[in-house]
DNA sequence: TATAACCTTAGAGTAAGGTCTAAGGTCAAT
DNA sequence: ATTGACCTTAGACCTTACTCTAAGGTTATA
């Protein structure tokens, strides 16, 4: 049984984050002392293990919260409730790295276009594109 | 001289954000009736289309603030100054393009190994690789 | 017994970039 | 003169994921 310092102390997550993440339905204490103090057992940690894995890989608290209501009954999920879940994260990351992509390429137009040294930026070609305009928005999600 | 929701229709940005960058330095209206409207000239709209442009690059309003001091008094900057500020964004778009193709990767190796159909979850790999542990963080910023 | 180091809670604050509301004033047309 | 569309302000609220504070109770050690 874990005292809450030594769950944050174990998966590198704060105890405050570890009530946060209570707090959401995430993890949670089996038992408590007398005194109200949280006592971690292993059940506990492994959940708790499981949703920093997760965090990890890049899943939201809220997609974590799915993860785990079919984790605690694998029976009545299937293979694909979980890909389900993995694939629409997957799209978002695709999604994100496009947005992303384009505006590094306008960036490094923009650098490439430029001197960069000490002259004055009166002439500045960056300063002119974006006086231009005709940059596209990177598409917000 | 145009009405705040004339600048909205010709730039794009509703008139609460018009509001909202005024109150952060980034648009004005040189004018006011004697109600208290907002007229916008020339320059204005052209400061505010500037703007438009840097955030639909990916800039922050605080680096849009930062070009900003540098197109109003061009002399005293250099273009290292504009371009310092584009390569810090460049190099900050990159790292985070490198966080998200890590996730990407991960969420694509566990796609890979599941079979993702209607057979129950208890012996899901998803699952089971979150159980393992064994990701390490994309590495936040 | 006293001190440090721990624990509890509710609730506020943070970042970033908006978005919206309330309560009220203004303007053009009918 | 009265609609309806527009404008003003301060300030609250939203998202996500924490992070911290205040005020107080507990536990272990010297």
């Amino acid at each position: 049984m874990l005292k809450i310092s030594e769950l944050a102390a174990k998966t590198g997550m704060s105890a405050h984050t570890l009530r946060f993440y209570e707090k959401n339905g995430l993890v949670s204490a089996s038992d408590r002392s007398e005194a109200g103090y949280r006592y971690y057992n292993d059940a506990d940690v492994r959940r708790a293990e499981f949703v920093k894995t997760a965090r990890n890989i890049g899943f939201s608290l809220e997609d974590i919260g799915q993860l785990l209501s079919i984790r605690v009954d694998k029976k009545s999920h299937s293979c694909q409730d979980v890909t389900d879940i993995t694939r629409h994260k997957l799209d978002e990351v695709n999604a994100k790295i496009s947005e992303l992509q384009s505006m590094q390429s306008t960036l490094q137009i923009l650098l490439d276009s430029c001197c960069g040294g000490p002259e004055k930026a009166t002439q500045c070609s960056i300063m002119d594109a974006l006086e231009e305009g005709e940059f596209r928005a990177a598409e917000e999600n």
